[in-house]
DNA sequence: CGAGTGATTGACTGGTGTCAAACCCTGTGG
DNA sequence: CCACAGGGTTTGACACCAGTCAATCACTCG
């Protein structure tokens, strides 16, 4: 699929896009990226000009902190925009790093300035993207303060693939998702141990299984229910199934 | 000081404005509205239709969770615009409530995006605002996912000390910050009693010392080492001291 | 002066991090 | 084809942090 298409499908989830709105995305000069697995796509410190689209695989959001490890912050697949917040700030408080080999788009910051300026109705869908992204975070910190390590795992598994399942990633109730149990300890705030014994937990549960790189759901209200799942928070307008 | 005065000074600490960007502000109609300690200013699941801006007092953010408790996102203080962001999304996915007596003023989503749309670069500082608050989000879920308790509230209170001088609501190295140690616990994490031990410590490492609502910062950079804390997130362009 | 809320402290217990060892799988090189 | 190395995963032992519960204290308000 080309890139304007899946930029298009991304803000008609959420706004309503006009003809014209449309024709500027479309001149929009993509310029594309293939990044390695766990290739960093734009570090902590960084001062970005661009912005891009995920076109295929994952990417994620990751605070480096201080002993070297990582806090991992969101994951973004095929469709989201994981740094149009980069837009308007000047210097990168987060890395960005794909998740197995993956795909981006990037566009110049000048040239999105300008196509904003010129229609300010996608400027206004981009802004919503990123305040989903917000409401993600914000999500994120309940989810890893408030609920116990089983509810917070099944959260998580439950947004990815609700996410996943918006986009049309899913297929036969399995995602793909080429994260480590380490990398999603650092997602969750949890030791390696405590990870593989909440996934087995999960596994007995037959709600949901994740194992090498791969998320299958048994049981999709089970695992909300697990999780406190709401996806009130994620603001999409057609709710898929 | 008046409100528009607040609004300017506060998207000044990170965009520059045009004379016609401020003058664009001094056109809005604000309406005032006071507030009562703990009293809601908007519920999770009101759809809003305008904006606040936080006049005197503070105002806080919270995800109400199933068993009836709350997990508090952020504080906002005389000068910021704690949900800008509502603008663009249909309905609330967490509530806003005062931390003590507040003063607020609103304006309408309507007058808004008129205002946007007629001045793109006031659009985008407004913007910003709301990536400003997208990236203490992200901070807070580093804080409460990977730091241990004495770290987690030392950079709490690292945070809002910093942001409140910015805005010049620091007095004495003293910052007013009428929250319990309930609410505390609900916002890093931790049980009461853990928070009030975590106070203890801190008190004892006499780098800072809250109690009965004051925040009282004794060694400035004994609590930044504590907490691990970096401003850079904060993206401001002036740096306080 | 009593009621109620919040703060403080102690005892107890369970969850979870740390450490270590074993295991599995994959790719590499002999 | 096997041996080996290395990364990721699985499991167990153990200590301790931190949550829960309960009692007491401090303070404010009626």
């Amino acid at each position: 699929m080309d890139v304007d298409k899946i930029v298009i499908n991304k803000l008609k989830e959420h706004s309503r896009l006009s003809a014209d709105d449309i024709t500027e995305i479309r001149n929009f000069n993509f310029a594309p990226r293939e990044l390695a697995d766990q290739e960093d796509l734009i570090r902590q410190g960084d001062e970005p000009d661009k912005s891009v689209v995920v076109m295929s695989g994952w990417v994620a959001r990751y605070h480096l902190l201080p002993g070297g490890s990582r806090q991992y912050l969101s994951f973004h697949m095929a469709g989201d925009w994981p740094d149009a917040q980069a837009l308007f700030l000047d210097r990168m408080d987060h890395a960005v790093c794909a998740i197995g080999e993956a795909l981006v788009a990037g566009i110049a910051h000048k040239e999105m300035t300008r196509a904003i300026s010129r229609r300010p109705a996608l400027g206004f869908a981009i802004w919503r993207e990123t305040l989903i992204d917000a409401a993600i975070f914000r999500e994120a910190i309940t989810n890893n303060s408030a609920r116990r390590k089983p509810a917070r795992m099944a959260h998580l598994f439950c947004e990815l693939f609700y996410r996943a399942r918006a986009l049309g990633h899913v297929r036969d109730g399995q995602l793909q998702l080429p994260v480590s149990l380490i990398q999603l300890g650092e997602t969750l705030g949890m030791s390696i141990a405590t990870v593989n014994r909440t996934l087995l937990e999960l596994r007995a549960s037959r709600a949901a299984d994740f194992r090498s790189g791969t998320l299958s759901v048994h049981n999709w209200s089970r695992l909300c229910a697990l999780g406190e799942f709401d996806p009130g928070y994620l603001h999409l307008k057609k709710q898929p199934r």
